[in-house]
DNA sequence: CGCGGATTTGCAAATGAGTTGAAGATGCAA
DNA sequence: TTGCATCTTCAACTCATTTGCAAATCCGCG
C-alpha cells in the first residue's frame, strides 16, 4: 500500500506495475511529482519542473495521460482553462473527490476538505442533483487577494 | 429596461448604446443570440449559428469579448475547457451568479437556481470561504446520461 | 544473466482553437 | 451630409497541445 509522505522508489514502481504500466524513469519522475504536489499540477508546470532532470515535454505529457488512463490520476479543468492532473488518493472516500477553489485574481488553486460544500435541494433544483454531482469547483478571491 | 422573452430590435440597440457600444448588425445578432440562449454559449457554437446569416467568426469573437468587456456578458470555463459566454441578467441578484452543471458524459450544460449549492463551514474549511466564492461549478452525470 | 518483442522515449513536425493586422466599410454625432 | 472613430472581414499568425517515427528501454522468458 502506497502512503503519503513516505514513498520509496519501489513503492512507486509497484504502484505503476499494479496499474499495468512499465516503471520507466520519466514515468516514475512524473508519479513522484504528483505524489509530492498538494494541489493539481498542470502539464506546463510539470514539464518545466522535469526539464532540468532531462525529461522531454512530450514524454511528460504522455505519461500524465497514461497515469490518467490507468486510473491513478485525474485530469481536470478547474474553471481557468488549464488542464491539471491530480493523483487519486485514498483520502477521497467514495471515489468522489474533494472540492477545489481557484482564485480569479492570482490563479492560485487549493484543495478543500470533503464536505465543505453541500448541495441543497430547493423547490426548483433538478431531481437527484446531489447524487449526480461528482465534482465541485469554486472560484473567487483567495485570502491573499481578497 | 430589457426583459427576457420580449426584446425588440430597439431594446437591443439601447442596451448596446447604454454600454457605449455601437449598434452594428453583427453585434446585435450576437446580443440577440445570447438573450435567446438559456445556457452559456461557446464562441464556436455562436460562430456556426451566425455563419448562415453571413457574419464572420472573427467578428463574432470580437463581439463576444466586447460585450464581456462592457460588462454585459461573462466569459467562463465551466470545467470542460470550453469558453462560454452568458449574459448578465437581473435575476442574478448580488452580482453573484447562479451555479452551473456540466455533464461529464454528453457535455450538456445547465444553469441551476441560485441557492441550490451551499458553502458549509467545517473545522478545517478555510476562513470566510463562503464570502470569497463568486462562482460555483458542478460536474457529474445529467439526468439523461445517468 | 542475455534475448526479443512490445512499450516508451525524444525530437521534430502537425494541428487547431484562439487571436491579431490591416484595409475597407459602417455608425453616428455634429 | 460629412468626418472620424469604430467595426468588420479575411487572411495570417500564435502557441499549447498532440502526433509520427526511429531509436532506446523495459521486462518476461529461456
Ligand atoms: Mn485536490
Ligand atoms: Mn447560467
Ligand atoms: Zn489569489
Ligand atoms: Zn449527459
Amino acid at each position: 500500500m502506497v502512503r503519503a509522505g513516505k514513498l520509496s522508489l519501489d513503492d512507486l514502481k509497484t504502484q505503476l506495475r499494479d496499474a499495468d504500466l512499465r516503471a520507466t524513469a520519466p514515468r516514475l519522475a512524473v508519479l513522484r511529482c504528483l505524489h509530492e504536489a498538494d494541489t493539481p499540477v498542470s502539464h506546463a508546470e510539470l514539464a518545466d519542473k522535469l526539464a532540468p532532470e532531462g525529461w522531454d515535454r512530450a514524454t511528460v505529457y504522455r505519461n500524465l495521460n497514461d497515469l490518467t488512463d490507468a486510473g491513478l490520476a485525474r485530469k481536470r479543468d478547474l474553471g481557468d482553462h488549464v488542464w491539471r492532473f491530480e493523483l487519486l488518493r485514498a483520502s477521497d472516500t467514495h471515489g468522489d473527490a474533494h472540492p477545489h477553489f481557484v482564485c480569479d485574481e492570482c490563479g492560485e488553486v487549493s484543495c478543500l476538505p470533503e464536505g465543505s460544500v453541500e448541495i441543497k435541494t430547493t423547490r426548483n433544483t433538478p431531481v437527484r442533483l446531489k447524487e449526480r454531482v461528482h465534482e465541485i469547483q469554486l472560484k473567487g478571491r483567495c485570502e491573499r487577494c481578497n
